[in-house]
DNA sequence: CGGTTACATGAAAACGGTTACACATAATCG
DNA sequence: CGATTATGTGTAACCGTTTTCATGTAACCG
C-alpha cells in the first residue's frame, strides 16, 4: 500500500511522471485538466512522495536543526526553551520548514556530532547558546553548515545572531530597585561561564554605582537558572547578619525559588522583601505575588533567528548581522511599586 | 569542500566506490590492509557519506520521531517529558538511532501530518498520550507506520503501549494518608479526558472506600497538571468551611502549586496539611518539605518503549505487547509520615 | 496558409549512495 | 599439481525523485 511510487501513480493517470512531479511541484506548466485529474490519483491512492528521494534530488531537506544549550537536564525544564522553540516552529511551518530537535543530541560525542551535520540532514542549524566554553560554534562553522545563533558567542562578529541587551535590561530592574529607596539589594547571578550571566551582573554594578551604593560581595550569589538554585541562594542570603531588603534575580524560574524560601520562613513579598525577575516567563506571571520583571522578546527571538536563517539559506547574498532587541520592564506586584505608590504618593 | 562524493574518495584512495561502502558499513570481506587505508582517506578529507542518499538505498532512515502530548505549552513545561525524551534519546543513541522531536509538530493540519508521516521521515513513531480523544493514535495507525504508545489509549489492544498501574499507584498514596489517620483527604484531578487522571481518581475513591470514609465532592478539584492550577486548587480548598487536613495531589507539579499557596497562607507542610503528590519529578525531591510521592519509573518507561519500537522495526515477527509497570511509594516529609512516627511511635 | 513562437509533455540523465552478481586471485584439497 | 572452493574487488543495476532537453502540438502572425 504504501509502497506507491510517483511511478505507479504517472501509469494509473496514465501521464508520465516528469508529469506527476511537476504536479506535486506546482510547476505551473501543465494543463489545468491534467493537473486536477493528476491530483485526485494522488489524493485516492493517498501517495505522498518519499523523503529521501527528494532530498537527493534536491540536495536539500527542508529539515532546520534546533539545538538548545548543553545540560540535559536543564534542556526541557525551563519555560523559556518552550517560547524559543516556539517561536522557531511557527516560522518553519510558515516556510514550508520542519523544526527538527534531535533528543540526546547534545550528549553525542563530537565525532558523531560532525557526521551528524555533515550528513545534510539539516539544512542549517539554530543554536541557542551563551555558553562562551560551547564547543558547538566552533563545530557548526567547521562544518560549514548555515547557522543562526540566538544569545551571544564574542568572538565571532560574522554571525548571524540575536540577543537582547541584557546589559541594559539589568540596568533597567535594578534602577527601578534604587528609585523605591531600596539600599541592600541583593544579586543572584548566572552560570559564570555565560555571557548573559556577565552581562547582567553587570547592569546590576552600573545601576547601584549610578545611585552611589557600594557593592557588597555578600549579597551576590551564583545560582544555575533552576528553581532550586534560587530557593537555596535565598536561604543563604536569609542567613545574613543584614539581609537585602530586595533582590535582583537573573531570571524568574530562580524568582520561583526564591518565593519560595521567603514564604517557608514566614516572609512575604513585597513588604519584607522586594523582588524583580528577568525573563517574563508566562507562568510566573500568574504566581501571586506576581512578579516583576524585564521581559525578553523570546518568541520573536526565535522567530527572527529563523527568518535570518531560512533567508540566508535561499539567497546567496545574505549579509551576516547581529541583531540585538530591547527588554522591557513589567512592573507587577513583588516589587512593591504599587504599594509604595498607595502609600507615599496617592 | 563538502561536496565530495563517495566516488571521489574511491578515487583518492584508488579503490572502487563500492569497496568505499563496504568499508563505511563494515561490511566484513574487506582486506584490513585496505580498509585502513580508505578510513585514513575518509578522515583525512572529512567525508561523511550523504544522509539522503543513503536513506534512499537503504529505504530507511534510522530516525524515531517523538510526539509528545498536544498542548504545545505544556510540552516542554512539565519535566516529566525531558524523562521521557531522556529515556528515549538514550535508546536511541545506542542502538544507532536518532530521536527527533519536530517542533510543532502537534500544531500542524492532519492533512499535513498525514504527509509527514507518510513520506517515511520516521522509520516509526514514540508517542507519548494520556487523552482520549487524540486522534494521532488513529492517524498513526492509518499511515502504517510503525509506533508504540507511552501512557493508555483504550481501544485498541493490538497497539504495542507501555503504561503505569494508575489506579495501583493513586491507591497507595491514599492509603498512605488514611493509615497515618487522616479522615479529610482532598483530591486534586487531572484533566478529565486523559486516562490516567480517571484512574488515578479511581485508586482515591478505592483508598477511601476501603477505609469507609465518604467521598466528599466538595474535596475533589479539576486541575490541568500545570503548578498553576494546583495553586489555584489549593487555594480553592482552603476558602472551604472544613479545609481537608491532606491532599492526594494527581501530579507532583501541581503539588508544587499547592505548597505555594499554602505557604502564602501561612500554613505548614504537613502540619497544617499532609501532602502526596504523583510522579517523582527529580526536580521536587529537592523542595522542602520534601514532596511524599508516587514514583513512575519514568525515563525507564521511555526506554522500554522505544526499545520495543526498533524491535518492531527490525524483527518481523515481532508480537505486539502491552506492559505495565508497577509503581513505589517514596515518603518522604510532605506526608507527615516521619513526625507522626517520631511523636507516637518512637 | 506556411512559418514562427509558446506551451505541454515525455525520455533520460542526474542526485549519492547500497548491493547482487560476476570475476579475478589466492587458499585448500585429493 | 589441477580442480575446487574462499575471498576480495569491480561493474552495473537500483532506490524514487527532480529537471534538462528534445519533441510534438496548439496558438499566433503577416
Amino acid at each position: 500500500m504504501s509502497k506507491l511510487t510517483i511511478k505507479d501513480i504517472a501509469r494509473i493517470a496514465g501521464v508520465s511522471y516528469a508529469t506527476v512531479s511537476r504536479v506535486l511541484n506546482n510547476h505551473p506548466s501543465v494543463r489545468p485538466a491534467v493537473r486536477e485529474h493528476v491530483w485526485q490519483v494522488i489524493n485516492e491512492h493517498r501517495y505522498t512522495p518519499q523523503a529521501a528521494a527528494r532530498n537527493l534530488a534536491n540536495q536539500r531537506t527542508r529539515i532546520i536543526g534546533v539545538m538548545f544549550p548543553r545540560n540535559a537536564d536543564r534542556l526541557l525544564t525551563n519555560p523559556i526553551f518552550a517560547s524559543f522553540g516556539q517561536g522557531i516552529g511557527q516560522v518553519c511551518a510558515q516556510r514550508g520548514y520542519l523544526a527538527m530537535l534531535s533528543l540526546g543530541m547534545r550528549d553525542m560525542e563530537e565525532e558523531m556530532l560532525f557526521n551528524l551535520l555533515r550528513s545534510r540532514l539539516f539544512d542549517g542549524v539554530v543554536l541557542i547558546s551563551n555558553d562562551a566554553h560551547d564547543p558547538l560554534p566552533h563545530i557548526l562553522k567547521e562544518t560549514q553548515i548555515p547557522y543562526t545563533l540566538i544569545g551571544h558567542n564574542s568572538e565571532d562578529e560574522e554571525l548571524v545572531s540575536i540577543d537582547v541587551d541584557n546589559i541594559e535590561g539589568a540596568y533597567k530592574a535594578v534602577s527601578h530597585l534604587t528609585a523605591l529607596g531600596h539600599q541592600r539589594i541583593a544579586c543572584i547571578k548566572g552560570p559564570p561561564w555565560e555571557h548573559c550571566s556577565q552581562d547582567r551582573y553587570e547592569g546590576y554594578v552600573k545601576a547601584l554605582q549610578e545611585v552611589g551604593l557600594p557593592i557588597d560581595a555578600n549579597l551576590v550569589c551564583t545560582g544555575d537558572w533552576t528553581e532550586r538554585s534560587g530557593y537555596t541562594s535565598m536561604r543563604h542570603l536569609l542567613r545574613l547578619e543584614q539581609p537585602p531588603s530586595a533582590v535582583f534575580c537573573s531570571n524568574d524560574l530562580m524568582a520561583a525559588g526564591i518565593l519560595h524560601a521567603l514564604y517557608e520562613r514566614g516572609l512575604t513579598v513585597p513588604a519584607d522583601v522586594a523582588i524583580v525577575g528577568f525573563d517574563d516567563l508566562p507562568q510566573t506571571s500568574i504566581i501571586i505575588p506576581s512578579l516583576t520583571t524585564i521581559r525578553q522578546p523570546v518568541v520573536e527571538m526565535g522567530m527572527q533567528a529563523t527568518e535570518m536563517l531560512i533567508q540566508q539559506l535561499e539567497q546567496h547574498d545574505y549579509q551576516p548581522t547581529r541583531i540585538i532587541l530591547p527588554t522591557m520592564l513589567i512592573v507587577r506586584q513583588s516589587c512593591g511599586a504599587f504599594h509604595h505608590l498607595k502609600d507615599d504618593v496617592l
